[in-house]
DNA sequence: TTGAAAGCGGTACCAC
DNA sequence: GTGGTACCGCTTTCAA
């Protein structure tokens, strides 16, 4: 069934030589080849249906036009966006994607980054760096161009794109003052990812920019970026600020786990206490309330991490680039006037 | 920088010949080998850095380990873990995962295969399949071993992991007989799409089996799976409908448009009228009401289908063979008792 | 403008 | 059990 015609077979048919269709059907080398000779090469390889085999060429070329993506979750709705929109930058010159989830031990990370180097990858984008990763490392050391997107590295020795998170606090925290809020406390997320750490941040300089104080369990750290480990820590998180009028959280997820600590103990939103999330994941505008929250564009996010990525393949782009996207507030039902 | 190591500098560092090194490398074949040698091969590879090149392998073997996916839109909540389900099942063999968009006019759907073809990818995955797809055609020409997902042909030339719409369906119905409901209608998805024209198909058997009568408008087609389109069908519907109790609709995001049509008339959900979902997506346990459903695991699709493929490819599965995995119904606030 | 030939890095067959 | 060798399909340098 399946007589894979090659380069070899269409130089036959034609009587011309296998250098010749190869140039013939390289754009980029077209034009050293007679005007008429490419048009009956064009026309032979398609009549014989031949497709040119990218293992063979990879091999001479020593580039593989492919790009490996690590990221910890496929299904979670902030990488599935990021991962479109990398396809979507990507497709366009030619590269394919290969996707990997990131599996929970550190060794395996390393070893899926020594299995996508053996495919020849020509570069890396890692949506899952720890604020200090050695996954960078490895990269760095094998040569392999790589850019972190959604979550950088303290350091910049990698290029990275990312929303900034000091200024999407800042949108949050404002919006809350503006309603009157004043005792505003942080559901914050891990402290090893530049999301939970810088989310982190944010949320102290915009308090202190707005002369507030941050009393010194106003900030709790979820262990993970998920609604059960949020509802969790925001109990704790309500416990000991009894008085609280407000609650930041780190991501969406975080605040719709305080959405169950807050029922159950009887507590409404935003009538007794204002939430605000992180991300605008989608349906969040359909829960009860809709949820307000600071819109960062994953797909984008993707798209400027593909280009960036390519450029510095082509040796464009000195390392240490941080792209930083703007974040913007989307005010719904959660958030409300205080009273006190 | 990247001074790659390859087979030859092993044999060189032991002064072995590069296919001893091959040999003691191949798990297979390492019986052929000596102890001994199989352990220093081993050791100085691990030394020099070493890591074989998949490309020249792929070269040589015919085989790449490399599997295409084409999912509509990678973003997409019902995609996204088949994706992750197949990367998981896939991973555990040894086999990588290209994943591609899909693009929206036919003729690039299939310059997308020969691109994957032209990689000598060892299998495909569709998740888009329409009833009659020439994509599907094209992989049987081609030669490629292909699994469908989600959807399925109507034919059965390529096999299928699928969730049993009918069955789906049924469910739904019944639920919604047993709290009382007669006038019953249906949110149908594209007549397209198996997905679409089979839960249109198992509403209707359902009914049948309940003694109910479809009339002639209770069902109406939605342009697409969306929230905008489900909006825009549902308000038709309940014109149309005006006395109905319940709506069956093919996938969430269509339960969720009709929502919102809901809501613009005023009506509420479940007082006035009841809802059923399918698919059973992320969030829709706390959209307001929550989302009665049909759940999917979506998730143990994509693993089924890695399965299926792999076996495929080995030869031991003949094609035609279709997996329909059985749905579940989870009840949430969205239907109650009808009072009429 | 085209042809010839070498070689990318492995693998597998055939000798010994 | 190990070495030699050809070759997978394509690209590219060198010659003509």
């Amino acid at each position: 069934m399946n007589a894979v015609v090659t380069i070899k077979d269409v130089a036959n048919e034609l009587g011309v030589h296998p250098s010749t269709v190869s140039r013939a059907l390289d754009p980029a080398k077209r034009s050293l080849v007679g005007k008429d000779v490419v048009q009956r090469v064009i026309e032979t390889a398609e009549r014989l249906g031949y497709t040119p085999d990218a293992a063979a060429a990879t091999l001479r070329r020593g580039r593989s036009k492919l790009i490996g993506v690590i990221v910890p979750d496929i299904a979670n709705p902030v990488f599935s966006p990021i991962i479109g929109g990398l396809e979507n930058a990507l497709a366009e010159v030619g590269y394919a994607l290969i996707v990997a989830d990131q599996p929970s031990d550190a060794k395996s990370r390393l070893d899926i980054i020594e299995t996508l180097v053996a495919r020849r990858v020509d570069g890396l984008v890692l949506a899952t760096a720890a604020l200090r990763d050695d996954a960078v490392e490895r990269c760095i050391r094998r040569g392999v161009p790589v850019v972190l997107v959604n979550r950088a590295e303290e350091s910049d020795r990698a290029p990275s794109v990312v929303s900034d998170d000091v200024e999407g606090m800042m949108l949050a925290v404002q919006h809350l003052i503006s309603l009157g809020h004043q005792r505003i406390v942080h559901l914050a997320g891990p402290k090893a990812l530049s999301t939970g750490s810088l989310r982190r941040k944010g949320f102290k300089s915009a308090m202190k920019a707005a002369g507030l104080a941050v009393k010194r369990h106003a900030i709790i750290e979820s262990t993970a970026f998920t609604r059960a480990a949020g509802a969790l820590a925001a109990a704790e998180l309500l416990k000991r600020n009894p008085d609280a009028t407000a609650i930041v959280a780190a991501n969406d997820l975080l605040a719709l786990g305080a959405y169950e600590a807050l029922a159950r103990e009887g507590r409404r939103c935003p009538e007794d206490i204002s939430i605000v999330g992180h991300n605008d994941m989608p349906l969040v505008d359909m829960v009860s309330p809709a949820l307000t929250t600071i819109r960062i564009s994953h797909r984008e996010m993707g798209e400027e991490a593909g280009r960036l990525l390519v450029a510095l393949i082509n040796g464009q782009e000195t390392s240490g680039s941080r792209i930083v996207m703007r974040p913007s507030l989307i005010v719904r039902q959660s958030t409300a006037q205080t009273l006190n």
